[in-house]
DNA sequence: TTTGTATTAGTAGCAGGTACTAAAAATAAG
DNA sequence: CTTATTTTTAGTACCTGCTACTAATACAAA
């Protein structure tokens, strides 16, 4: 390894240890050529945890994640629920949901809210989306709070027709439209 | 806490430590009302690993997860591009991206693979999706491969409108039109 | 009472640290 | 060149949450 000045050896490991939280410091201190306890030093200097915290950081931060968009089945936070009329959830947009360069949250997410809202208010066991029709109007940025209503609008059979639209700060961003279509499982 | 024999610990322990990765022996024995030897013979028969390990566990697996859904930007792999004109991706499902109940995939993860196919198919720097049709024509499970299929069928200056179909084994399961505008930023 | 399973106690050692003291090396300033 | 100052190493004691092991104790059925 290059011999590199402190300031530099400083930028580095912050950049590094981002990129990989899973190094140990003995690790660091060989990709550095410079001892343990420099590195000490640097993390104390730059506020970096010790390897077993940043590890539970990464591990109860993607907990929750994977509880809010994966498990959970519903992407945002279900604020107000009249089923087979309407409904209404909120979501907090962060970084991790934008493109890095145009700090736009990207598409999907918004689908996901809107999707997961739509079926939300169907009262059926199961739902599953057959067609739905979507209009982005202008482009959310990262760390703005979305507001998405729902309202069915028609009911035929298993067929469930769906608005929603999602707003920040009163303006529309998305409006979208959702045929959903129950299935009704002997038991689940 | 309730003595309970020990086969009805070990099933509790177990359902426990899964619910909660997050515990050490001793906050385990003083649940269960035994000493922390008791525990870790438990964990012994259980093959459980000790705490740190399932920490690492869940932020390994969750890290790459980030990557995937999150910060890469595509979802699924793209294995063919022709700009402008054309592309296929590769999406793997998995049970994280189900519904436990019905093992359904869930609609969003098939939308964002459509999505963030046609931007990829698109030669320009940034593009933000205006307006979309979707039809989920089969429900799709988990573990099926998915492959999508981008075709841009016409471009009118800044306006792109992109057809993405998706199949399992040749079955045609969703279909979508986008209309995506780039937008030229001065520099990025 | 003996046998067997379940539980508890206790010790040594490990990884990956913190927190601290002190010395050595490198760099800058006079 | 010599003193100051900064930077880097070295080393020790201690911490958490374990593993791996040995040994003692409790409880129950045969």
């Amino acid at each position: 390894m290059k011999k590199v000045k402190k300031q530099e050896r400083l930028e580095l490991l912050q950049k590094i240890v981002e990129e990989d939280p899973f190094l140990t410091d003995e690790e660091l201190s060989e990709r550095f050529g410079v001892s343990i306890q420099t590195i000490r030093l640097d993390r104390l200097k730059l506020n970096i945890p010790e390897l077993r915290e940043r590890v539970k950081h990464v591990a109860t931060e993607n907990y929750g994640k994977v509880r809010s968009i994966g498990a959970s089945e519903i992407v945002g936070e279900l604020i107000d629920l009249d089923l087979n009329k309407s409904g209404i959830s909120l979501l907090q947009t962060d970084k991790t949901m934008a493109f890095q360069k145009t700090k736009m949250v990207m598409g999907h997410y918004i689908f996901a809210m809107a999707e997961s809202l739509a079926m939300a208010v169907i009262d059926a066991n199961v739902a599953i989306t057959g067609v739905a029709n979507i209009k982005y109007r202008v482009p959310v940025m990262e760390g703005q709070k979305l507001v998405a209503k729902a309202e069915v609008v028609r009911i035929r059979g298993s067929e469930y027709i769906v608005h929603v639209k999602i707003n920040v700060n009163n303006d529309q961003v998305f409006r979208s439209k959702f045929i959903l279509v129950a299935l009704d499982l002997e038991e689940a």
